[in-house]
DNA sequence: AGCACGCCGACT
DNA sequence: GTCGGCGTGCTC
């Protein structure tokens, strides 16, 4: 038996598996996710190392591998729960132990920043440059270069002598011995926010609030552990009452993590935090530097904050004594990962939870069906939030049948009872938003007369036209200029469909001249804070309409907005995926959310051509239990999570036929591991290999296999045994192959 | 990253 | 010969 060990150095070339033997003593005492100690290098010296599997064989020199000197004594570090994790999330997500050890420890790549190390000069000017004679008379270059680079600049960064001047650290530290120079380490730390916490407004909770409250406080206290779930309509208060909980779970002396999507973490929101706990709270987000990220982790690690809030990756902060987890718009798609191990946030938060004795707070007004399903199961405690806090109406929705405006003779982009509610808000100046969904539907270019489509030379996707003038393409950054004749057939009859943003800012500058419109896109928030910059003007009475795609519809509250359009509510049915239904209805729902935040009434109009879809009707109605009812009765009809658990096998490959082969091979033998499940009684269904939505990117081909059963369990079992598969046969070198558990949609 | 090994010029 | 600096390569 022989421990796998990645060794504590950051380097490059040491980002492997060591193995070492494990001594007598230490047999059956010895765990995934624990500190050793283990002779290391030519000279054995004592390096510090982490447990991540155990392995029967070696897969080197038997004679040269060592024995683990001890299993770290003093305290369990946070390090090695964030190990266990890793190796819960590589269980059940797949990929390598190293990268799920990677997404777990962020801060092993950073290290190297928290060693701002500089070298100083130790001696005056004529004694420099005597030695720098010296050493160049003695030929003793590499001391000669630093002296000489120290007599330009005193102070000079340990990187830019160690890379640059190529200049060894065995080197340095001899001169250092010799008194000629210091090597210094400076610890800055960077706090990205500084708020001063506000006096304690006192909250006039609603009935529902407080029950939720009191229901998780009661249970805390008694020392029950749980996962929970918020499900309350926008604007029912969900964040005081994670407020009040964090509160509480603070009061214990622990600590918590919210979860927000990275998109609405925005400075209101923050804020909102800050004024409350003031600066035992800290944020995290890609916005932060390499070293203000590895600050806010150290002070978490100190235990010099008891909050920290941030997207999806916030979920890793080393905290000592976990409380609470938070996951706010828990339904979000960003709480899933798109790089290996694609874990989702709600599952391994919940895991982690369950290690560190901590409680999971979901929150959303339109939950996952994954959440729903569970809290309906009784595996979650639901919290029911009903009301608006502030007592007000919900909007009213209306349907515009699309097909039927097309009978009347009504061909624009806005129905007659859109049209008419605009003119009445303009009047009375009061905003409008117009938020038009158009998932997945890129300006692709066509030519009008052979029907060719502008595609991507590397990827399966066609070239969305840009702003630039440019054809782009979304999935490699391949760049042409724009077509003028069909590259089929020549025709000049070229161009696109682009139902955009653009174009119907153009159609509301015609047809409505007296309103100011603003617009929000990919396009218009490229700079800087161009989001928050569009949003803070659209909010102080800028503009009458704000037209967007979904960036429109999430977090910020504008209290003069009363109408709300929305444009093509049903395009995202059309995605080939089983979670369009899910989607669609949650964009609605938050669109409707957006009309009658402020004190006057809102009014919602929905235009699309399938009125009857359940999830627009249901959409319309404001009910979720309706939608979740209908939606339950297809995924469990189809076998899709969270009636049944679903595994992505995606294998991909530069050679297409390589690729067939492979895939060919992989699901014999995953059908053979089927055979063997069924024998035991659990049946599991195999579909594929089938060519995902988008067959190619990169140049490298793909496919898909899907794994469906009832349990979990199998699923995992079955990776495992493919993963082995693909390790034993070198028939699988060129291919890259990635696991999915319940991915968020079909390829 | 950090250590030993081996090469190469300088000096006894 | 031998001493010491400097670059290279390996680490279970």
């Amino acid at each position: 038996m022989y421990a796998d060990i990645i060794v504590d150095i950051t380097h490059e070339k040491l980002d492997k598996i060591f193995q070492y033997r494990i001594p007598k003593e230490m047999e059956g005492r010895l765990q995934t996710g624990m500190e050793v100690l283990i002779p290391f290098g030519r000279a054995n010296r004592e390096t510090k190392g982490y447990v991540i599997g155990f392995s029967e064989k070696c897969n080197y020199d038997p004679e040269k591998i060592k024995e683990i000197t001890q299993i770290s004594q003093n305290h369990i570090a946070i390090e090695a729960k964030l190990v266990a994790l890793a190796a819960w999330m590589k269980e059940h997500y797949g990929g390598t132990m190293i990268q799920a050890l990677k997404t777990v420890l962020p801060i092993k790549q950073q290290e190297k920043q928290k060693e701002q190390r500089s070298i100083r000069l130790l001696l005056d000017r004529r004694e420099a440059k005597e030695r720098l004679s010296y050493f160049l008379s003695k030929n003793q270059t590499a001391r000669a270069r630093v002296v000489a680079a120290l007599l330009d600049r005193p102070i000079l960064p340990y990187e830019y002598v160690t890379r640059q001047l190529k200049v060894t650290a065995a080197v340095l530290r001899a001169m250092e011995e010799q008194r000629i120079l210091q090597i210094e380490a400076e610890v800055v730390y960077r706090n990205p926010v500084t708020a001063k916490r506000t006096k304690q407004q006192s909250f006039c909770y609603t009935e529902a609030q407080q029950a939720a409250i009191h229901t998780f406080c009661e249970e805390y206290r008694r020392g029950k552990r749980g996962t929970y779930l918020v499900y309350g309509v926008t604007g029912s208060g969900k964040t005081e009452v994670y407020m009040e909980m964090i509160e509480h779970v603070i009061a214990e002396g622990k600590q918590a993590i919210v979860l927000i999507p990275e998109i609405a973490l925005t400075y209101q929101t923050v804020m909102r935090f800050y004024q409350r706990f003031g600066d035992r709270v800290s944020i995290i987000n890609s916005r932060l530097s390499k070293g203000e990220r590895y600050d806010q982790m150290l002070r978490a690690k100190r235990g010099e904050i008891n909050v920290m809030i941030g997207p999806r990756s916030a979920l890793f902060t080393p905290f000592e004594r976990l409380g609470l987890i938070i996951i706010d718009e828990e339904h979000e798609g960003t709480y899933k990962s798109e790089q290996t191990p694609r874990y989702h946030a709600r599952e391994t938060a919940i895991a982690r939870a369950a290690m560190e004795g901590a409680s999971v707070v979901l929150g959303s007004a339109t939950p996952s069906m994954e959440a729903f399903y569970k809290a309906v199961t009784g595996e979650f405690r639901l919290l029911r939030l009903p009301e608006r806090a502030k007592q007000r109406a919900m909007a009213h929705v209306t349907v515009a049948d699309m097909r039927k405006e097309l009978e009347k003779g009504n061909r624009s982009i806005f129905s007659d009872a859109l049209r008419s509610l605009m003119e009445d808000r303009l009047k009375k100046k009061e905003q409008i938003m117009l938020f038009l969904n158009r998932r997945g539907y890129a300006g692709f270019i066509s030519c009008r007369s052979c029907g060719h489509v502008v595609k991507c030379p590397h990827c399966d996707v066609s070239l969305s036209s840009h702003r630039n003038g440019k054809l782009v393409c979304h999935y490699c950054g391949y760049e042409q200029p724009m077509v003028t004749s069909c590259p089929e057939c020549g025709s000049s009859h070229v161009g696109g469909f682009r139902a955009g943003t653009q174009q119907i800012e153009e159609l509301l500058l015609r047809e409505f001249p007296q309103a100011k419109v603003l617009r929000m896109d990919m396009d218009t928030t490229k700079q800087k804070d161009g989001h928050e910059k569009i949003l803070a003007a659209f909010s102080s009475g800028e503009a009458d309409i704000l037209v967007g795609t979904q960036m429109i519809v999430k977090g910020h509250d504008f209290g003069n907005v009363t109408l709300v359009g929305v444009l093509a509510a049903d395009l995202s049915l059309y995605a080939d995926d089983y979670r369009a239904g899910e989607r669609t209805f949650q964009l609605l729902t938050q669109a409707a959310g957006r009309a009658g935040r402020g004190e006057k009434a809102g009014e919602v109009v929905i235009q699309t051509y399938s009125p009857e879809h359940y999830s627009i009707v249901a959409a319309a109605k404001q009910d979720y239990e309706q939608f979740f009812q209908e939606e339950m009765t297809y995924r469990a009809l189809m076998g899709y999570p969270p009636a049944s658990q679903l595994m992505a096998v995606l294998v991909s490959c530069k050679e297409e036929e390589l690729l067939e082969t492979a895939c060919h091979y992989l699901k014999a033998y995953a059908e053979t591991c089927c055979k063997k499940c069924e024998r035991a009684g659990t049946s599991v269904q195999l579909i594929g290999p089938a060519s995902p939505y988008v067959g190619k990117v990169r140049d490298t081909y793909r496919r898909v296999i899907y794994l469906k059963s009832e349990q979990e369990a199998v699923l995992v079992f079955l990776k495992d045994q493919l993963e082995q598969y693909i390790e034993i046969n070198s028939g699988f070198q060129n291919l890259w192959i990635q696991f999915d558990l319940n991915p968020m949609s079909v390829f």
